[in-house]
Formats: C-alpha cells, structure tokens, sequence
DNA sequence: ACCTGTGATGATTGCGATAACACTGGATCA
DNA sequence: TGATCCAGTGTTATCGCAATCATCACAGGT
C-alpha cells in the first residue's frame, strides 16, 4: 500500500477537497454532501468533511486545519466567514466554493439559490392566494444568515403589498418537531386572527402541522402553512406541507463540478456564480387561488 | 502555515482517524460522529469521514484510500468486512474500533450494542404486554445486518413462546414515512388479525403509526406498534413511538476514546468490547401491563 | 581558572514517493 | 557504417518539515 502522505508531498498534488459544513445533523448537509461525493467519485477527487457548528471560531480553525493539508480546493457554506477566514482562502491560491447562498459578495465562486428570494417568492405566493394575517416562526437568526435573509425578503415582499408580520417566534435547540407545536400554541394563543403561517424550516412547520390538525384547524382554507426545505423526508405526513426547494443535491454536483473542472484545467478558469431557483410546492397546507 | 504533508511525512504521525460508515442520510450516523467529535476534539486528533454507500467493494476501496493517509486510527460500522478489508485493518497495525453492533467477531476492539438481544429484548416486551399477532416490517436485510440480528433476536424469542410471526414486508429506497404507510396498509389488507407490529427503524414505524391512526385504531391497545433506533427528530408526532435508544451518541464518544487512549498511549494497550445495553422506551404505542 | 552539566541554537538527516534526468540499446535513416 | 532518435530502464534530486545531532554559550561547583 503506497504512502499517500510521501505521494502527496512528492508531487504537489492531494487529491482531497475540503467540505466545511456547519453541521451534519441538519438533514439539508447530507444532501449536500451526496451531491458532493457523486460527483468527486467520478474524477479521483476525494471530499473531507469538516464541521463548524455554526460557529465562525470553529470555522477558523477547521478551515486552517483542513487548508494545512493543501486540498485540491475547497467546498464551504455560506458567504459569511471571519476577514481571516476569507483571506486565508483566497490566499491559499485554490478553487473556493462557496454554497448554499448567493446574496453576498463571495470570495471566489459560489453555488446556491438566493434566499432573499426565496422568501420574497413565499410573500408573493401568500399574497396571491388571500392571506393577510400572517406570522413567522423560526430559528433564533443571529448566526442563521440564510434565514434571517429569507425573513428580510419574506417581510419586504409583504411591506410592499401593505401587510405586515402580525406576530413572531424564536427558538433554538430541542426537538424540531416538539418546538414546531409549542411555538405555533403559543402564537395562537397570543394571536387569535392568523391565517398564515411561514416557518424557517419543514421540521418545525410539520410540527406546527401536527399541532393544527389535531386542533380541528381547516388547512389550507382557515389556516396556510408553509416551510422551507422540500425534505423529502417529511413525506407521508398527513398533510404535504408547503415548501420551497433548496436545491441541495444540485448544490452539491454544481459545487462539485466547479472543483473538478477547474482542477483538471490546472487552475485555469474564472470564478462561477451560479444561482439556482427555489422551486415552490404548494403541497396541502397552500391555497390554489 | 506549515504544510501538514511535510510534517506528518518527517513526524510519521497523523493526527487523522478514519471514519467509515455506510451514508451520512440515516440520522443515525451524523449522531454517532458528534460523539466521535466531540471527544476528538479535545485530544488533537481529527475525524475524516469515508462513506460505503452499504457497498462491501466501496468499503474496502473507501478503507485503502483512508489506511495510506496512514491515518491514527480507524472507527467502523459494522463487524461484517470482506476479507482483504479485515486484512488491511489488521495489518495496518493501528487501533481499529467496529461500532454499532457487537454479534461477531471483531478485528479489534468493538463498542456497540447486541442487536440481536434488541431483538430479543422487544420481543420480550410484546409477549409480556399480551401482544400474540405480530408482523414485522423492515428494510431489505441482505445489505442491513443489524436489521436482520434484530429480526433473527426477536423471532427467536417469540418462536420460544410458541408464538410466530404472522407477516412480513421488506422495502427499500423512497421516503420512509410513505412505505411505513404503504406497508402498513398491505400487511393489514393481507393479515387481518394483527395486534402488533415491529419495524425495523422509527421512521416506517411513524409512517404506519400516521396510518393507522388516520384510520382510527386504538393504539396501543387494539394494535401495538415498536421501531427502532429512539430518534428523537419524531418528538412530537401525535403520540410517541415505542422504540430501543441505540446509543448512538455514546458508541461514537466511546470508540473516540479508545482511539485517543490507545494513540495517546503509544499504541499499548488490548482489544475493547464494550457492549452497550439499548434501552426500551413505551411510548404511547406498547402497552404497560 | 577549569570542568561539568544544562539549555539554547543551528546544521543535518531522512521520511517515501514522484519526476526529472542520465543512460542504454535497438531501430531507422542517410 | 555511423549518426540520430526513441523507448525503456536506472538513478537521483526534490518536496517541507521533524527529529536528531553537533555546537556553543553560560551557569554553578570545585
């Protein structure tokens, strides 16, 4: 069995790519990585996990630890990273991917749908369809960015048409599913004349589902609910909950493909920005105007 | 930076541990890597994660690409290898840790727990809580050895009480909440005298739990329903699922540990066998006597 | 003033492959 | 027949760092 580590050194070349999730609990990163590692399996390229935590420290350290073993280049999530995170990337002189979001200036190329958009697209679909009282419920948002910006264009979208969020909630940890039920409780409780709900995330959304139904709630007509992922996991739910797709395992081959095509040229080739569209469903919990 | 490649050639010592497991989408492995990480983490060593795919070929290539980063360690799912992968783990003359299951004979040391006497243990249960028409609904069980020593547990156990199992339905791919459904639903079309059934994992189980109570059975005393695995993502659907914790978090925390205590001790010290003792949990789907 | 031991400092070696280079021998052509 | 070329083989320098070793300065004890 031939020393990979004395080859490597050797020749200059490690046929590692760097991946920098925040977390692989998160359902929507395993996605990701499939999309990844389907691709890279096909062109000697090997994918490395590290994990952040959602923490940009962590992400410090893994990205120096993991770019201390010069890899073919580097497969990150999301746009915002320390000043020494990004300098450390650019610096490295290899292929940088940034995935998942697209509403930032990236360090090199990038992979993703705009979130923004995503949630001004949700706003737009809601409104069409008649609801006007509506509430967010997600994730505490300081270090989600991607949610924060789906709720800035979920508002603004709204703004717009003259409605605003009549009610709102935050959580962190615990049992997405348990969180989903207790926080939609606890806004009804508060906020008698809601017809809609948006949740930053399907697991939370199908708990608020389960709450509503059994609460004899008359979905989609007296109440709206939708979430955000398009978990295919969640299927088989009583109801289908309303979604938006965020075009994980694309996300992962693109990133993927971007990596391979600029390694094999050598490092030749521009920076990409590729911006996928989140696709709608209006699964059962969405009126069809 | 220092170039870890250089270092690790000029030290011969890498402070990577391999980390080999069948997919990343089961919710069962990303658990099983924050115990892994968690406890890595403080010793300086660091997880790299190869995926099998639940391909024996893909693990042993997964396996000799890992072994020639000459990595500190290896963690692995599963006692079931081909040869040249045990061959390679043996002669790599690094601590090798199999988790999950503890029913054969490992390389090394091993930490998980019997799932043949989870199996059993179910089993057990159902007979003492007056369950006597049983089906048992699972994955394929050609490629799911742990599946399949739970099944070989539990009929085992049911078979000694003169009892046997009435019906049975295997799947494979798809979202698992629709086939728990649709499984569910063949095996009541087709076996109409059933008062409990075993999946062989929670998220079928919750699709058949969903079902059933849509079409209104008295759960658990008309019909007792059990999974496996204790993911506690399902929190928080209408009623709990009874399920066997697999101690998921604690096999990764444990075999990190041996790792690091082996590394960290020169290489001194014997093969482990930590068996772990799932734990039943009644939910509201099995019956207290 | 001399020796010994201790710590700091700097030069050297070697890890195990790859890749560049030098060399050999046979084939081709003028 | 001698010059040129190419394929194949053998040799060696190189990659960047850690570990070893040699060297040296300095402190303390005799």
């Amino acid at each position: 069995m031939p020393n990979k580590i004395a080859g490597a050194l050797a020749s200059q070349r490690v046929n590692l790519v760097a991946v920098v999730i925040p977390s692989m609990s998160n359902m929507v990163f395993p996605e990701v990585m499939s999309g990844i590692s389907d691709t890279l399996d096909e062109t000697g390229l090997q994918p490395v996990v590290g994990v952040t935590g959602y923490s940009r420290d962590k992400e410090e350290r893994v990205l120096y630890e993991m770019l201390s073993w010069r890899p073919s280049g580097v497969i990150i999530a999301g746009l915002e990273h320390s000043e020494a995170s990004r300098a450390m990337l650019s610096a490295s002189g290899i292929p940088v991917v940034e995935i998942m979001d697209t509403d930032g200036t990236p360090v090199d190329s990038v992979v993703g749908i705009s979130h923004r958009r995503a949630g001004e697209k949700m706003a737009q679909a809601i409104l069409k369809d008649g609801y006007e009282h509506i509430a967010f419920l997600g994730t505490k948002m300081s270090t989600d960015h991607r949610a924060r910006k789906r709720f800035e264009g979920f508002t603004e979208v709204l703004a717009k048409a003259g409605v605003e969020i009549e009610d709102r909630e935050f959580y962190s940890g615990g049992s997405a599913l348990v969180k989903g039920r207790e926080m939609t409780k606890e806004v009804l409780d508060r906020s008698t004349d809601l017809d809609f709900i948006y949740y930053s995330n399907d697991l939370i959304g199908a708990g608020g589902l389960l709450y509503l139904l059994e609460q004899g709630y008359d979905i989609p007509g007296e109440m709206g609910l939708a979430g955000f992922n398009g978990l295919n996991l969640l299927k088989g739910l009583p109801r289908e909950l309303a979604s938006m797709d965020s075009c994980r395992y694309e996300i992962g081959k693109t990133a993927a493909e971007i990596i391979s095509r600029r390694v094999s040229s050598d490092g030749e080739g521009a920076s990409e920005r590729i911006i996928l569209e989140p696709k709608l469903s209006y699964g059962d919990t969405l009126r069809r105007h």
